[in-house]
DNA sequence: GGCACACAAAGTGCATGCATGTTTTTTGTA
DNA sequence: TACAAAAAACATGCATGCACTTTGTGTGCC
């Protein structure tokens, strides 16, 4: 009774629980972007209220992993090409921040762990893509993690899961030994601890990574149809055989 | 006009409008740091119900304005000193991008508008402190508007809306002459068109913002008061050995 | 047969009510 | 008077209900 401030078990905390599951869903690609988000939905399936999966969805919306549009059902958002090339930009800037404030820093455990992570990394390669995706995801937050500034964290983990996002979109068959091996070394310049080193190193890091996935520009998965129709649309719809005139509202791809 | 991206100027929009004016209330100090925001005054205070109010409020949280603790009275955010480093470390580079990115690119109208902001700032220089701090970083945001890039304008609002609390926590009476030259030298800058220059411009210019709000580390203003006690409590009452150094602020949540 | 309008189904926007947890006041006791 | 336990007041956590908006569908008119 006496106890103080002890908040740990007794958090139901039910809205963080649906946004992990739904960001890990997402950026799994087990949800695509597009992919319909209704509140209903979420509730049943989460045994919450709608008053809660709102909650969710709007926490979602601000880290822009899910488009909010008034009086419309949620969706996982769909970066556009040109925000993708911006949010890697943004990401390598972020990370080397990070890495700079890590060089040379890191305890024996850190390091371990680190390694440890890279492990399971090369040990999830037989399977999905979305797996090793998530991983290599999770290898930098985790790194964010160990500079312990709640600011950085949060932001480099928002992006990076946006990246996974755009990832799922542009990015064909996912190559990832050479990111693994990257990996790699980013850690053991991190130990021998040159910041400048280490900096340029997540830079170019980061640059192959955004290289493999945005290369292929004319390649928008699941955009909206409106966007991959746009470059037919200057023939007449003399000839409906069937995606030649667009209408308004052909959205009906992604969700069930 | 665009077919989409019409997200919340229409309808009602009650969540938006409360965000907006708590987060002018808080960057203009009338809601100063560790400010109780109680989901039933707020609701009250804007015509809606508390369900409103609590979605506001989680979205601030979202955006670092203000933390929310489980089953307690939301209070706005209160970062502490290495905090504040971090977060104007991320913004000097965050800035960075903005200006490569505008650096020459400038319409005479974007200029002006630019110009007339500044204008703005130089005829406040007279009244409260407040506002000139936050015209200053409206004219970040501004130039971050220029850009085009939601995630980077989003980003860079978030973060100088947090400096402006950072600057509310630990600045002393704000001196904005310098700034305000410091822009008009930045719109210049730009105009002519070096990304470098400029991008180093911004750089100096930040840290200078940030040197002056943060060489007094000692002075947190509107602390808790357990962390502002938290010195003189490893003696006993009886004497209190003057400033034992300000170390580390005593961190009592325990966030798992 | 095609188009427009009307209507029904689905979904969100929001307020309210109750349960639970926290803070403050009251009260009983040494 | 000081202090601690109980209780009232207060505030949040969450579900539910209703109104309004959007969307899909059917019907009548051309």
């Amino acid at each position: 009774m006496a106890r103080e401030t002890d908040q740990g078990r007794t958090s139901s905390d039910k809205v963080g629980t649906i946004c992990r599951a739904l960001r890990r869903a997402i950026i799994e690609q087990a949800l695509e972007p597009g992919a319909k988000l209704p509140e209903d939905a979420l509730g049943e399936r989460f045994g919450v209220s709608r008053t809660i999966a709102r909650h969710a969805l709007g926490q979602l919306a601000a880290e822009g992993l899910v488009e909010l549009r008034r009086n419309r059902i949620a969706v996982v958002a769909t970066p556009s090409w040109q925000e993708a090339r911006d949010t890697f930009d943004i990401r390598i800037e972020l990370e080397r921040l990070v890495v700079r404030q890590l060089a040379g820093r890191l305890s024996r455990a850190q390091i371990a762990a680190l390694k440890a992570h890279v492990d399971a990394e090369d040990a999830a390669r037989g399977g999905p893509d979305a797996v090793s995706i998530r991983l290599a995801t999770e290898f930098h937050i985790l790194l964010a993690t160990m500079t312990e500034s709640p600011i950085l964290i949060r932001y480099v983990s928002e992006i990076a899961y946006r990246c996974c996002l755009i990832l799922s979109l542009f990015s064909r068959p996912h190559s990832s030994e050479c990111a693994i091996n990257e990996h790699r070394l980013l850690i053991d310049t991190l130990a021998e601890g040159g910041a400048d080193k280490v900096m340029s190193l997540m830079h170019s890091h980061l640059d192959s990574v955004a290289d493999r996935a945005l290369v292929a520009q004319a390649k928008p998965r699941g955009r909206d149809i409106m966007d991959i129709l746009a470059p037919y649309a200057e023939t007449p719809p003399a000839r409906p055989a069937g995606k030649a005139g667009p209408g308004r509202s052909l959205r009906r791809d992604a969700a069930e």
